[in-house]
RNA sequence: GCCGAAGUGGCGGAACUGGUAGACGCGCUGGACUCAAAAUCCAGUGUUGGCAACAACGUGUGGGUUCGAGUCCCACCUUCGGUACCA
């Protein structure tokens, strides 16, 4: 009998869809097993052949463990709040929740004729309300809780409440804003409501803050540093700039450490734990206080990795933005001090990274070295960030590449302080070499004896102390945008309120636009009646404008799988407890820092309040690599736009019929004869020559184009291999390849086995590679060989 | 610059802890079937020389360890991914 494909598969989904055989259930006498996809944001552009790779490996590996004797979790679901969908909102009217829905549709139909053995009952979708209860329901937590350090977990602000009226916050050791003040129970307890939330805010893993976010006007909202690309935004490519706003942030920094440590228990990719300790960031060094010179109230905080160096302190910069820079500018300064600080906020991400110029200037004042009483002038510079550390830098031109630099250009001195650097007029050495010398009480000294010297007298005399520095910074959690979770808040007298439990979900108001207002709001400020009433008949406020980052929602999705369908919990205890962690995840190496840093952050939260009983929620991580899109492009004339020239022919001359043929009077006529027009690659052949009649067809303008074609009669189009994409014309679709010309159009037929196959065939999963489909025949023969037997 | 991954036939790629390099597939060549084509089947296919048996050379480059290296060590080159005034 011959192998056809479509019957067999149509007659087995069929039968599992009536026997439920992948419904599974949370008890069981078999071990347990989780095997993840990253679920996809469902564009409207359709499933291409790239998103499969990993559902197709996870697949087979959950139907292997199936028939290890495993009850296995395997489960999919929808990313379903996102940019795209708004997008498309704004410029149709319409509303993101209809074409999301839609686009839910497609991806669905086309996820099953793949076969999948999914249990289907507990698909999730990230903007369904039910879902987003309980995204809203932990960023409640998390504005009720801080982080304790020497519990070294997240505690109830209440009880935090409860300290400060007894005792104040002097023995409190927590996780807060830098410039938290210290008070007393008495102090405590006669402050205003206002000014007791103000203080608890700096407390909160979540808060509003005012702070210099990546603003990006094209896009009309705030993107996180890490969907921010070589300073412009990941999606769209649009510039980014530097603003000060009032945007939640979340906490993360609080669990640096413990997200480092977490890294050494699971098994991940290398180059992941990578990324994220590189994104971390931890560096160990010191704070140091530089008394200034004639401002006996003021002292400027250092962070240096590099303490020993202290005695070479030659000069001290501030970040332009600091906030000593107008009370240390002297008046025969100020002048020129304004004008980089303007200078300086003119620039734009992309300028700085362009050029790199070594500027600055001085403010006319000079800063006291706390080991030796040496003045240093103060300057201010933009390679001082104002976001890292203090946001100013003790120099040591004879220990750091960068200072030195800064010290030959404006002619500062350089002091050696180490017996092993070289010649100072050639560059800056960052031994650790040989013994100090210049160095008051360290001379002679190596460097493991130096540290713990200057560290004591330091912390002695209360001028400083070792710290641990990290470059990570605070998550901004708040976006300009109406496609996302609304923030479970209201604002009354300018504090943030949490609204009460029993009202979540808080549900998105319907809109007229999906645009911000005339007054700059977010596009929630269009909603009639936004407003929420804490005491029935009593006084409304607004509830908060912005909702919620896309990475939200997909923090914490996998719990949701286990026990999808409860509206008392985010999951039960019971399905937690059963299913524990994922035990393999497999999804694209992207979002290395971003998803994989965020879910794990908010997985160690919901651990500190005993929600989840897993420290790690993905025990073994694989990435999936890319595949790529080939994408196929014609040349055509620069003077006559309907005249296209195979790409071996771009460079030749013409024959006079040839000449006669396009209507032009020689080669010169046609002008420049240009590449870049991205044609559909459906309309490409395997051999890329172009289906002519087909390009005729495909968009009006091309119906009279005249083809110069190559000698063999068949015009050639030239191939690159670029991202898969809507806009590339390069995306392909599996059911073109799975379903047959009765089901699709132009459907070739091979059924899913086929397809499957072929794609694990293509190479390990974890390699991007581009897609193509040469071999796809040899694994057709293979099935119907196969079938045969 | 720094961090990470990877370099094997015409192509995608195999080769587990050091033990017959090139599995399997694509492509190509020849043959069978057919009036013919497609499909299918059979055989061959790293490079060079040879009718052949066979020989020499072959895993980015140069060294090294070993009875034996694609695999281990050192140095370098190239490609891809990430990241970058982080004090």
């Amino acid at each position: 009998m011959e192998y056809n494909p479509r019957d067999i598969e149509q007659k087995w989904k069929q039968y599992w869809d009536d026997h439920e055989v992948y419904k599974i259930e949370n008890t069981s006498d078999k071990p347990k097993y989780y095997v993840l996809d990253m679920f996809p944001y469902p564009s409207g552009a359709g499933l291409h052949v790239g998103h499969p790779l990993g559902y197709i490996a996870t697949d087979i590996f959950s139907r292997y463990k199936r028939l290890k004797g495993f009850n296995v979790l395997h489960p999919m679901g929808y990313d379903s709040f996102g940019l795209p969908a708004e997008q498309y909102a704004i410029s149709t009217g319409q509303h993101p929740a209809i074409t999301t829905e839609n686009n839910i549709n497609t991806f669905r139909k086309q996820l099953e004729n793949l076969g999948f053995s999914y249990d289907w009952s507990r698909e999730v979708r990230t903007s369904d309300p039910s879902f987003y209860k309980w995204t809203q329901w932990i960023f409640m937590q998390l504005f009720n809780h801080y982080y304790d350090k020497i519990a070294d977990k997240a505690l109830l602000i209440s009880d935090l409440v409860k300290t400060f009226s007894t005792e104040g916050n002097k023995k409190v050791n927590a996780v807060c804003d830098e410039d938290t003040p210290s008070f007393t129970a008495d102090e405590w307890n006669a402050m205003s409501e206002k000014e007791q939330q103000l203080l608890l805010l700096k407390y909160r893993l979540t808060f509003p803050e005012e702070s210099y976010v990546n603003w990006c006007p094209a896009l009309g909202t705030v993107l996180s540093n890490d969907e921010v690309k070589d300073g412009v935004s990941e999606r769209g490519g649009y510039p980014v700039e530097r603003k000060l706003m009032k945007q939640w942030a979340m906490r993360i920094t609080a669990y640096a450490d413990r997200l480092l440590e977490g890294l050494k228990t699971v098994d991940w990719p290398e180059s992941i734990k990578d990324q994220q300790t590189n994104w971390i960031g931890r560096s160990q060094g010191a704070s140091v206080k530089f008394g200034v010179e004639g401002h006996a109230d003021k002292q400027i905080g250092v962070f240096t990795t590099r303490v020993d160096t202290i005695y070479g302190v030659t000069f001290m910069v501030l970040a332009p933005e600091h906030e000593y820079v107008a009370a240390l500018t002297t008046p025969e300064h100020q002048d020129e001090i304004e004008k980089y600080q303007k200078w300086t906020a003119s620039r734009s991400e992309v300028d700085r990274q362009a050029e790199k110029r070594i500027t600055g200037a001085f403010t006319g004042s000079y800063a006291v070295n706390p080991f030796n009483g040496e003045k240093v002038p103060i300057w201010i510079a933009d390679y001082v960030l104002a976001g890292y550390g203090t946001g100013a830098v003790m120099a040591v031109p004879s220990g750091d590449q960068r200072d030195w630099n800064f010290a030959k250009h404006f002619n500062l001195p350089i002091i050696p302080i180490l017996d092993a650097q070289k010649n100072m007029d050639e560059a800056a050495d960052a031994t650790k070499e040989g013994r100090y010398i210049n160095s008051g009480m360290i001379n002679g000294m190596t460097y493991e004896e130096a540290v713990p010297t200057l560290i004591n007298w330091l912390e002695e005399k209360g001028l400083g102390k070792g710290k641990i520095q990290y470059r990570i910074r605070n998550a901004v959690f708040s976006r300009q945008r109406y496609w996302g979770e609304p923030v479970p808040v209201y604002w009354k007298n300018e504090i943030p309120y949490l609204i009460d439990e029993s009202e979540l979900p808080l549900v998105l108001p319907q809109v007229d636009k999906y645009l911000p207002t005339e007054t700059g709001e977010p596009p929630l400020g269009r909603a009639e009646d936004w407003k929420y009433t804490p005491t029935p008949g009593g006084e409304s406020y607004p509830y908060e404008l912005s909702t919620m980052p896309g990475w939200a929602g997909s923090s914490w999705y996998f719990y949701r799988y286990m026990n999808p369908q409860n509206d008392q919990e985010f999951c039960s205890q019971d399905a937690v407890n059963y299913w524990r962690q994922v035990d393999l995840y497999v999804g694209g190496p992207e979002h290395a820092v971003g998803h994989l840093l965020y879910s794990r952050f908010w997985n160690k939260f919901m651990y500190d309040l005993g929600l989840v009983p897993e420290e790690e929620y993905a025990k073994k991580l694989i990435n999936q690599g890319m595949i790529q899109g080939v994408s196929k492009f014609v040349y055509r004339s620069f003077n006559h736009p309907n005249i296209y020239i195979s790409y071996d022919r771009v460079s030749d001359d013409f024959t006079p019929e040839e000449l006669k043929y396009l209507g032009v009077n020689s080669r010169d006529d046609l002008g420049f004869v240009g590449a870049g027009f991205h044609v559909d690659v459906n309309l490409v052949n395997e051999d890329s020559s172009l289906d002519i009649e087909g390009f005729r067809n495909w968009r009006s303008e091309n119906k009279d184009a005249k083809f110069l074609l190559s000698s063999d009669g068949k015009y050639y189009c030239e191939s690159a291999v670029e991202k898969m994409s809507k806009s590339k014309y390069n995306v392909v679709n599996p059911d073109k390849l799975v379903l047959d010309s009765n089901e699709i159009e132009g459907g070739k037929g091979y059924g899913a086995d086929c397809f499957r196959m072929y794609e694990m065939f293509l190479g390990p999963v974890e390699v991007a590679k581009p897609w193509n489909t040469s071999g796809i025949d040899g694994v057709n023969r293979f099935l119907r060989k196969f079938w045969g037997l």
